[in-house]
DNA sequence: TTGAAAGCGCTAACAC
DNA sequence: GTGTTAGCGCTTTCAA
């Protein structure tokens, strides 16, 4: 099936192609008779106007590039799915571009990034690179970021201070004497993490203590399970923080096998919330962080940039919920 | 700054844009001096070539779409990755698509694919809506179908018998005396769950027996949990199949509040496989379906048909391996 | 209201 | 080995 161009509707119509052109973009000055007479052409030929001239035509390809991390898709998944009913909205396509380990990659996702000439970008990454993100505003093209607060021209973020989250959490357990509180790394997640340790610590401080509490994994573990584990042997807390649902899963499994009862003997609170935190048990305590409008809100803000509406915040905070289940002891009311 | 053309190169470098065509496109005819020139200008310049004006030229834009149904991406993200590896390997760039639940937009989604002019498709939804394949085939751009057995000349999949595998397991407690299976409907994978009834059956029948554990969740229940809370009062099961992870730790839970302890007067097994089977207590019994391989095999095909390449098959069948947990009873060795 | 033609940035014959 | 030029399919002035 010969792909059909905008001559074949104009000479089908017994119109130029400007004139084709002018009805598939909605161009108000065309007669309704010979509108008519195009669109029963386009039909009839089943014609679809090809992106890609447009694109280049209007150096516009009214794709946007998201970079999210690769691995799993659990939490990032929400984010997307907000991201993409907006952008469906708009009428945005997504190029999809994933970040791994290995660095060298960074600089292979710009490439491509540039090259496609998508109108913006989305980065939900964690391990943000502030190259990257150099490199990117270079190009002077419109950016989201996700989780990560920084702003600039043409740069916007939509965020949740985490590290508050944990602070005032902190604080609570601080002041109702379980001062022993632990933060378990996560390796994939090294920011966050950063930024749970800052509220750690100021809760700490502000209370003339000293947190000390930054559980490292070491290499030699294959996961935190496992160290967890052992840890757990020697050493007891009141609390237990971690960023992901599967690692609050090891902490929970570590403890119990370890005899230590949730939320009795230690309690554990994650930061994302998952459905999986309900569906475990003990069901997990958790922040409720909107994934799912961090993507919706990013992708609107990106709407905005695009069409250089002035209308926005650059720094756009999301607020998060606590959520109490069963790992934790209920707060006295 | 402004965007540098192929032009600005030509000129910087004192040659012809076909020269700099060339180069950049590693024709091997350009003196190795006049090659060195170009590239030195393209680093200068800061030169990257416009995919856009690239894909109009050549009529190949070195994108696939991805089509895959949206929610959860615990599994799926497996499957994205794996294409995702393989699409860097071949520089092919990804446009993200995702199918919802309301029907009329797989419409807006093939518009979507064949305006961008995408090279390839690769479709990986379970409520596979025929008629979208046969549109999508009119325009014959090649097409990997993920988890349906199918094929035609520009069609390919990739998938796994997962009715055999349900067969296979069903014949085995079937004969060791086990015989009130029950098969959890996932209305997020109507498809994959025919396929288990179907297994079911075949094993029911050949047993001289006849099936009937279909477990159909009411509209009026909100969760698969919440219905076999109710449901398992009533009803006793000795295996009760899943598809999904989460309906399994939704049968573990309702059993275990029933006073019904997991695998000992119920055991339950998951069809696919995450990493949360293994993070429950007990951990789920499950076939693990490759979901990596299942992605990159889809892209490895697709890549064999975009080079017109014959040296494929039509139809990949990946194997399934079936991974005993603490879910079910030890096999008797 | 419609058509002609230039241009978006690149590739690929075809010349030289 | 390198340059010239005609597309690729569309949008958008500018004329008519």
């Amino acid at each position: 099936m010969k792909r059909v161009t905008i001559y074949d509707v104009a000479k089908e119509a017994n119109v130029s192609l400007a004139t084709v052109s002018r009805v598939i973009n909605s161009v108000d000055v065309v007669r309704k008779d010979t509108r008519e007479r195009v669109e029963a052409a386009i039909k009839r030929l089943g014609y679809k106007p090809n992106a890609i001239a447009q694109g280049l035509a209007l150096s516009k390809t009214t794709t946007i590039g998201l970079v999210v991390p690769e691995a799993s898709f659990t939490f990032t998944g929400n984010v997307i799915n907000g991201l993409l009913d907006v952008a469906r909205i708009y009428k945005y396509n997504i190029m999809l571009n994933t970040t791994t380990e290995g660095i060298s990659e960074i600089s292979d996702i710009i490439e491509s990034i540039i090259k496609s000439r998508v109108d913006g970008v989305v980065i939900y990454n964690d391990k943000m690179d502030y190259s990257m993100l150099k490199e990117l505003t270079n190009y002077d093209i419109p950016i989201v970021i996700i989780n990560n607060k920084v702003s600039d021209e043409k740069l916007s973020s939509v965020y949740i201070d985490i590290a508050r989250a944990v602070y005032e959490k902190v604080d609570e357990y601080i002041k109702t004497g379980r001062k022993k509180i632990g933060i378990i790394q996560d390796r994939k997640n090294n920011f966050a993490c950063q930024l749970m340790i800052d509220g750690a610590k100021k809760a700490y401080e502000e209370n003339g203590l000293s947190f000390d509490g930054f559980i490292q994994i070491p290499g030699t573990y294959r996961t935190s399970y496992d160290f967890l584990s052992d840890h757990l042997k020697e050493e007891r807390y009141d609390l237990l923080l971690a960023y992901r649902d599967s690692q609050a899963f090891a902490a929970v499994n570590a403890a119990e096998e370890n005899g230590l009862s949730v939320p009795n003997d230690l309690e554990i609170i994650c930061i994302i919330d998952t459905k999986y935190n309900s569906m475990v048990r003990p069901r997990i305590s958790s922040f409720s962080i909107p994934s799912y409008d961090l993507g919706a809100v990013a992708m609107r803000v990106l709407t905005k940039m695009l069409k250089n509406d002035d209308a926005y915040e650059h720094e756009i905070e999301l607020n998060y919920l606590y959520t109490e289940r069963e790992s934790t002891k209920p707060a006295k009311k």
